[in-house]
DNA sequence: AACTATCATTTAACAGGTTAATAAAAATAG
DNA sequence: CTATTTTTATTAACCTGTTAAATGATAGTT
């Protein structure tokens, strides 16, 4: 029987930690979790965008962005509003103070993930990713 | 600058959650929850222990396993009783009734861990452990 | 022995992960 | 065009993650 130890979630999870770690902390000063800093940077990136798209493009579930754009909308740093063609939809889009925001943390935050894949190493990093991705689509797969 | 999906957090998660939907549905019919389920593994192979070596096992944080040993007790799952030698530990062990229920599951999620090993590959799994490990190793060791 | 610091555990407070249920809009079938 | 189904988003309920604060027991000091 296997080991106790030899648990995949676990690993995965003690790693996230780890790497959070580096992270949080930056974040946490402003008050921002980081799945909301996840958001903010993915609608810096493309400035706007639906609900389901941002789901999707940062790997939350539609009931966790739900309160998380609540949350940020609240604060301001970022505007909603139902989308034109189709009212079901919710356009979001970042708002000046949400940009102002990303600007202040972003250039930090990427300071430490270059310091992280030094100290890690690149080829390792990129090994690492490609496992990831590779795990996702063949243990996605099983579902019929 | 580095583009948004070049993101470990969001990647670690991600196979997280992957490998989650393999295992957890058989968990849910019995009321567990992955990280409930991860506790009676480690009780059951150890018979019991105090609830700071859980922790460290089982890469819980207190307030987190604390919930969680009050849920398992009040199922009757686990047995709760202050440390003989130090009084402010306490001793955890699991019953009669937390090994059955183990050993009605332990075998269905032995499967699908095969399972997993072959689809994915076993050379493949065993580099992605070590990875995650030196991860977690050269990433920790910033804080002073 | 009394005071203080330390340690093990719990509680509180807030956010996210997850499944199920709901509400409203849109698409499709008949 | 109405009825049904599908899609999009939200809410609810429960659990965990996480930091900070609180409680109670022990160890160390003076």
């Amino acid at each position: 029987m296997r080991t106790f130890q030899r648990s995949l979630p676990m690993a995965l999870m003690r790693a996230r930690e780890a790497v959070m770690c580096e992270f949080s902390p930056e974040l946490r000063k402003h008050d921002l979790s980081p799945q909301q800093w996840r958001v903010l940077r993915a609608l810096e990136e493309r400035s706007s965008m639906d609900a389901t798209t941002i789901s999707k493009h940062c790997a939350l579930l539609m009931p966790s962005l739900s309160r998380i754009l609540k949350n940020l909308e609240a604060r301001g740093l970022v505007i909603r509003a139902p989308s034109a063609g189709d009212q079901r939809r919710t356009h979001i889009e970042i708002s000046d103070s949400g940009r102002s925001l990303f600007k202040l943390i972003a250039p930090l935050q990427e300071l430490r993930y270059e310091s992280l894949t030094e100290r890690f190493g690149y080829g390792k990093l990129e090994l690492l990713y490609e496992l990831l991705e590779e795990l996702v689509e063949k243990v996605g797969k099983e579902e019929v």
